[in-house]
DNA sequence: TATGGTGAGTTCGGATTTCCTACTCACCGG
DNA sequence: CCGGTGAGTAGGAAATCCGAACTCACCATA
């Protein structure tokens, strides 16, 4: 039996251990960007070279990230977000619609995306069963382990 | 004019600025799980006190959590999501999403959400223009910032 | 051959955070 | 009075983070 002093079994802390450190999910922005050469990434997120190689080396063992060679002689690499890494993009596009609403109301975002229809992408959330936008107050949560309740919807 | 050093402007990092600390995420899940007090939080999440306690003030003061009384005598606390914490949960379920496919595809969800449509949520991150699926391949992004491109900082 | 420049890191010592355990303080129930 | 609970604080050790300097291999020019 597990000690009752453990946290909480969970995807979201599990993703976050992985992902979760500083300037970890600012790497996969810059890397899903096209950015993925050592020093752009070091201008651009503003990150010590040493954390940045030691976040790199993470995500690259965490299958994230690869590396490849652009050049042979002299050796030159540049990171590339991997099938894993792409499918963490939707959690970098709605963390910006947040901060872009939330923190820059007034200035404007920084960046926009462009969907191919044409428009301006903004992340939306949706159920994949039905299609419909997904609210809090619409959703119930279900522990699968034994000895970890949830204590009913917060409303705000 | 800003240094050269500065980093991106990015909603993205200004929202990891406020929320990308260790435990901030977490303690918006058990918060929207219903689970808002102290003690369920150090147990739930497994944080230190002091480190907690320094989150939660984090999180009040950014707006993203309210703190209530729901005893008088003895004064006793619980804290609640805002309308802007509520905003921030998309960003949980998807990252549940990723860990839950990248991490547990063996060992199975410790939790799953259920949408009142009656089905397993699963959430999918949609353009709000046209409804599609969003992927990586069909956006394009924008910089609204002279000097940062996606091709990182222009040439000084 | 020497000189300088670039890319991709590593090394260094010191500053800052985090961690863990223990403690406080107020109240309650018996 | 005594033990228990909820919500934190206090203090020192441990881990992380930081900026700057350094390395190492290669290329360009002169």
């Amino acid at each position: 039996m597990a000690a009752s002093k453990d946290p909480r079994p969970c995807s979201i802390a599990d993703a976050l251990a992985l992902v979760g450190e500083k300037y970890s999910l600012l790497v996969l922005r810059e890397v899903c960007l096209g950015n993925g050469r050592f020093d752009q990434l070091v201008r651009n997120i503003g990150a010590p070279r040493d954390i940045l190689a030691a976040r790199l080396r993470r995500l690259v063992d965490a299958g994230i990230l690869a590396k490849r060679p652009y050049s042979e002689r002299p050796q030159r690499f540049e990171y590339r977000p991997t099938q894993a890494g792409l499918e963490l993009e939707p959690v970098l596009w709605t963390l910006k619609e947040w901060g872009d609403r939330h923190l820059r109301a007034d200035s404007g975002t920084p960046m926009t995306l462009e969907h191919h229809c044409g428009n301006e992408f903004v992340p939306v959330v949706t159920c994949r069963a039905c299609g419909e936008e997904a609210r809090h107050r619409e959703l119930t949560a279900h522990p699968r382990v034994p000895g970890w309740t949830v204590g009913g919807p917060a409303a705000a």
